[in-house]
DNA sequence: TATTCCAATTGGAAGTTCCGATCGAACTGA
DNA sequence: TCAGTTCGATCGGAACTTCCAATTGGAATA
């Protein structure tokens, strides 16, 4: 079945609207003969009369009265279409999807949110925290536009951006022996009982891999499944722990028996950044959301 | 501001909907590069990307997801108007509004709007009684379709279509002098006093017409607003009048004190029919009106 | 009678849409 | 690892639409 064409059916519109063919060209903006076939076109297409012409007048069918706010809808509606999509142009415009992980999450996230939405009001954001390979599938799979974890992981054929080296503390119960140093090296670990996040967590590998580096061993006996939960076994004397910078401020508050203690110049870190599918074609607004939370830091 | 064209949405629904350009192609009955220009024009009128491609998979942008639902009823929309229009097509669809004199309408349009229903069940009709002259103007206006009615009278630049035609008789109460005759002629009403209708029924017209030619005279004393009226006069002992053969069945029943005369050979007749603009492209349907009139008598 | 206005038509220019062929990248199976 | 397949993009030219300027002829106007 074929289908009548916009311009047809704005041709008719005009046609109907002033009932007289110059006039109805003149506001389609094409000549009096283009218009005359469109309509007679319409009119094939269609199998009926729209315009009854005779040498001094117009006059719409009856066909045409009917048809007439069917076709002005179509055309309000196609027009609207076109009008609408132009949001979607502006950065940040309809919901953002974003995957974070969740050792990055509540240290950044609430500043994050509420600086973007005051910089970008119109934008909708939806988080979803999970561990960094479940968020690389989702991403893939397009269920997320954009991921804020650590970039050492296996991201697949992600882009990335970087945003911020996050170096690794040591923390250790206040009692501990390496409570009172001032800064501590690498070796200083390789005796010390490593506690770890369940599997899954890049952290856990990230810890593991630099265990590996000073022939430290992970511990086995004990996994947490949160960072709160691991500094709280740390607080308890089970073993020591590293732990991201940024979650040093909220995690090891005075009075919660933990000594966050910083390497030197050369400590291990790990590096938070955004990650997206190459085709999205959205990288200007990810640039965007990466400095605003550089600034957040 | 410039409008999506159908063809368009068709190619943006289709890859939407199969997320692969080369099936999408072949649902539209295009060629694949065919179906990539369109969205290529598309999403550059809009102003966005609507799917992200790499060289694997197709995917949906937020954008596209938005817009679908609203292009696929504008399509479905438009197929809607397509395919309704064509029941315009189909003789006496929609309303079909019928002017009448009134010198006619009670005696064919009962029987006429009856089979009128039975043989073509999608018409509606609608149907204004007025005189000649206001029918006529009515139907130049385009405010009705087709009129029923002599076509003695002036009718413009109406198209006429024959159907019958009404002989005269004459009307006589059952005391008069001529009541007992078989046959009468012409000159038989000249010495008699001549009822008429209000002036604007096109039956004064014929009547004082007829008149004219055997030198009667038309009363104007008295004036009836409808047949009925007249015949009352009739019967009352105030005068004659000529009745068109159709209203006689119904306006002299027994009893009434009406006496019937026909004419001879040479009766006098007034021509009924239809009327319709020249320019109105529905003669066919008006032939088919004709020949039902016809049957009817 | 001359002028104006109308829609239809014509012929040719301008613009579009389309297709086939091809490309390069990325999977698939041998 | 290598041929075969599948994907969407691109290109050049063919086919087709759509358009305009000029004109026609009928009707209304003056």
């Amino acid at each position: 079945m074929e289908m009548p064409t916009n311009r047809q059916l704005e041709c008719f519109a005009a046609v109907f609207e002033t009932l007289n063919f110059r006039q109805a060209a003149e506001k389609c903006y094409i000549s009096q003969p283009a218009l005359s076939a469109q309509i007679k076109q319409f009119e094939q297409l269609l199998g009926i009369l729209l315009f009854e012409r005779d040498k001094r007048r117009v006059l719409p069918t009856a066909a045409a009265k009917s048809l007439f706010p069917k076709v002005e809808k179509i055309l309000r509606d196609t027009r609207i279409l076109a009008e609408d999509s132009h949001r979607f142009g502006e950065p940040f415009s309809g919901t953002l999807r974003l995957g974070v992980i969740p050792t990055v999450a509540p240290y950044l996230l609430p500043k994050t949110i509420r600086s973007l939405h005051r910089e970008f009001p119109q934008v909708r954001l939806s988080i979803c925290e999970d561990h960094t390979e479940r968020l690389v599938e989702s991403l893939e799979e397009g269920d997320l536009d954009v991921l804020l974890l650590a970039l050492e992981a296996d991201l697949g054929s992600a882009e990335t951006i970087d945003i911020l080296s996050d170096p690794f503390w040591l923390v250790v119960d206040s009692k501990h022996s390496l409570a009172k140093r001032q800064r501590i090296a690498f070796e200083d670990i390789a005796q010390e009982n490593i506690l770890l996040l369940d599997d899954g967590h890049c952290l856990r590998d990230q810890t593991l891999e630099i265990c590996n580096r000073v022939t430290a061993k992970g511990s086995d006996d004990f996994r947490a499944s949160s960072l709160p939960t691991l500094l709280e076994m740390v607080a308890g004397g089970l073993g020591v722990s590293l732990l991201p910078e940024m979650a040093i401020e909220s995690e090891c508050r005075p009075g919660r028996g933990l000594t966050p203690l910083p390497y030197g110049d050369i400590s291990p870190f790990r590096t938070i950044g955004l990650a997206f599918r190459a085709s999205s074609h959205r990288q200007p607004e990810y640039n965007l959301l990466a400095d605003l939370l550089r600034r957040e830091m």
